[in-house]
RNA sequence: UGGGGUGUAGCCAAGCGGUAAGGCAGCGGCCUUUGGAGCCGCCAUUCGGAGGUUCGAAUCCUCCCGCCCCAGCCA
């Protein structure tokens, strides 16, 4: 859904603008982006960034960049820097506000050590197992740890030792003291503190006890001051457990609102399955343009302005819900076509000799950059004896309204001439056409002709003695199905993968003006789609990835005639 | 047969007791030197179901049904 003024405001902006009319917190708005960096971001993680930027742009209010990194074992730097670059190539700033669960860790244990002396927080020698087997289940009632009664002192001194060092992973755990028989798993007098004996990518070997998620992230929002604290819906039923820490340690507390995560047709948002893909090698990298990650929809050539656009128009609510893809692609399109430079590139040529042309001679025609922006200008494209144009655009037996070459048949070729096709060479023993022979008029020069005849295709070409040659990478969804999640039991989500999910053309013929252009830049390839240079490319080597195809009417006139036929 | 959520079109999503916004997709047409773009029109007699309250219900009440999440020393 677009925002605009006759739209109203969605269930967190409603509630962040009743608090401010009640002046809760002073008027104040403060929200926090807090990635884990176990990870690179993807399009489901822009929903959160988007919204928690845009909450603190709209209200005039600030929002931090927090990591939440509490578990030393699968976090590392590279994460870190990719999640800052991303965040910023989306177009957000958190100023200096760039924080993580591990500044506090200090004072982290220091609430904790709080809760102990309050008689909230004991040192639990069970195993891992044990505990689980003391929770009880979703119907029945846990046990108490044997080990909840130890006095304060006793605690205190356990905890201390954990945290120099004395015992091993998975000997002891700090637990709060809640409740064994809440009908809220989360509040089965949680573990808070585990032993975890590993470096941290910020703090070393400083510690060797770490604070669960559940203990430190509400902790966090509030030593920051966070106003309004937005997470997803699995994280509703915790919120009572990080009210009880806030209420026990009488300290600020923030407001969690939760809201649906985004899923998206045909692709998986899952960092633990996108990892998957990426060490199984079934795509590239993380940024592998198929990738629904940031990094890989910035490599395929998607805007920040698509997604920032994606993220205002698919809603904000609470029911469980899977966007359609093609929105995702209508926002690119819709940028793309304002903002891309048009040019000229055929992926698979067909040679066409302009028979009345002179041999040698060359025209430069003129060809606006954008018809949707004449600010974009003009360029020159040379025009010559022999073309390309796209194999699919000639038709030795047109079918029914197909208004492009044909025996017989005059086309306009964009921004040059009508031609008229007289003649198909075919290679003798294939029978493959290998060429056309083809006469212009002089007269449609440009494209028009004075003497009002009409024509009804408009082909692009390149000359080919001009033309430079490019790589050029096709993508398909990487999926197949849907739901990629949707499999028959015992099966694995990556059988849906698309086997055709990348083409690659390793020479196509393009028009001299990109000869320079530089990994990054977007271009219309004109009746094609649209596409980018991919940071592969090399000096003399260009390659460009398909961003996303134009619009095909033609294509849906075909596939609706085959079903009728 | 515990607890927490949630059901409005193919997909999102407004709506908050006065007679179903909008977007995407789809379908028709117009226009077009991109079969692109643009423009115009169509697309829920009905809101998970059944009862009830009311002059009036997607909105309130009751019961029922579906779907999602929770039994990590992950986040």
């Amino acid at each position: 859904m677009k925002k605009n003024e006759d739209t109203t405001l969605d269930f967190i902006r409603t509630r962040i603008e009743s608090d401010i009319k009640s002046n809760k917190n002073n008027g104040r708005v403060h929200t926090r982006f807090p990635p884990e960096p176990n990870g690179y971001l993807h399009i489901g993680h822009a929903k959160s960034i988007c919204l928690n930027f845009g909450l603190a742009q709209e209200y005039n209010g600030k929002c931090n960049l927090r990591f939440d990194d509490t578990n030393p074992s699968k976090e590392e730097v590279e994460y870190v820097e990719s999640i800052k670059k991303d965040v910023r190539w989306l177009g957000f700033d958190w100023e200096d506000r760039e924080y993580y669960a591990s500044d506090y860790f200090e004072k982290l244990y220091e609430y904790a050590t709080q809760l102990i002396k309050k008689g909230k927080a004991f040192v639990c020698d069970l195993t891992a197992d044990q505990i689980k087997r003391y929770r009880g289940t979703l119907t029945e009632p846990g046990k108490e740890s044997p080990y909840k009664n130890r006095s304060v002192k006793e605690n205190l001194e356990l905890f201390r030792k954990m945290r120099k060092g004395e015992y091993e992973d998975g000997s002891r755990v700090l637990r709060a003291k809640i409740d064994m028989s809440s009908p809220n798993l989360n509040m089965r007098d949680p573990v808070i503190y585990r032993i975890v004996h590993e470096s941290h990518h910020r703090t070393g070997d400083k510690w060797c006890i770490y604070p669960m998620y559940d203990f430190a992230h509400g902790l966090c929002d509030s030593i920051e001051g966070i106003t309004h604290s937005l997470c997803t819906l699995e994280f509703e039923d915790h919120r009572p457990l990080y009210d009880w820490f806030l209420e026990q340690l009488n300290v600020f507390h923030s407001q969690q609102i939760e809201f649906a995560r985004l899923n998206l047709s045909y692709t998986v948002l899952s960092k633990r399955k996108l990892l998957e893909l990426v060490e199984e090698g079934y795509v590239k990298g993380w940024d592998d343009p198929r990738m629904p990650t940031i990094s890989g929809l910035r490599r395929r050539g998607y805007t920040p302005e698509s997604i920032r656009d994606f993220c205002d128009r698919i809603g904000l609510a609470k029911r469980e819900s899977v966007v359609d893809i093609d929105l995702l692609e209508h926002c690119l399109r819709e940028h793309l076509n304002k903002k891309a430079k048009r040019v000229m590139a055929v992926l698979d040529p067909l040679e066409v000799i302009i028979d009345n042309f002179p041999e040698g001679k060359e025209e430069h025609l003129d060809a606006e950059n954008n018809p949707e922006d004449p600010g974009m200008g003009k360029r020159k494209i040379p025009f010559s004896r022999s073309l390309y144009i796209e194999k699919e655009d000639f038709r030795e037996d047109p079918p029914r309204k197909y208004f492009r070459l044909a025996p017989d048949r005059e086309v306009r070729l964009k921004h040059a001439y009508y031609i008229k096709c007289n003649q198909v060479i075919k290679d003798k023993g294939t029978g493959k056409i290998k060429r056309l022979h083809c006469t212009y008029d002089p007269e449609t020069k440009g494209g028009w002709s004075k003497d009002g005849r009409k024509v009804k295709g408009t082909l692009h070409w390149v000359s080919a003695r001009h033309a430079i040659k490019a790589e050029i990478r096709l993508y398909d969804r990487l999926f197949q199905t849907k739901n990629p999640l949707d499999v028959k039991k015992g099966e694995d989500f990556k059988k849906n993968l698309n086997p055709e999910s990348l083409k690659i053309i390793p020479s196509c013929m393009l028009e001299p003006s990109v000869s320079n252009a530089r990994p990054g830049d977007r271009f219309q390839f004109l009746r094609k789609g649209y596409f980018c240079v991919d940071p592969d490319s090399k000096k003399g080597h260009l390659v460009f990835n398909q961003t996303v195809p134009l619009r095909d009417t033609w294509a849906k006139i075909l596939k609706k005639q085959k079903t009728y036929e």
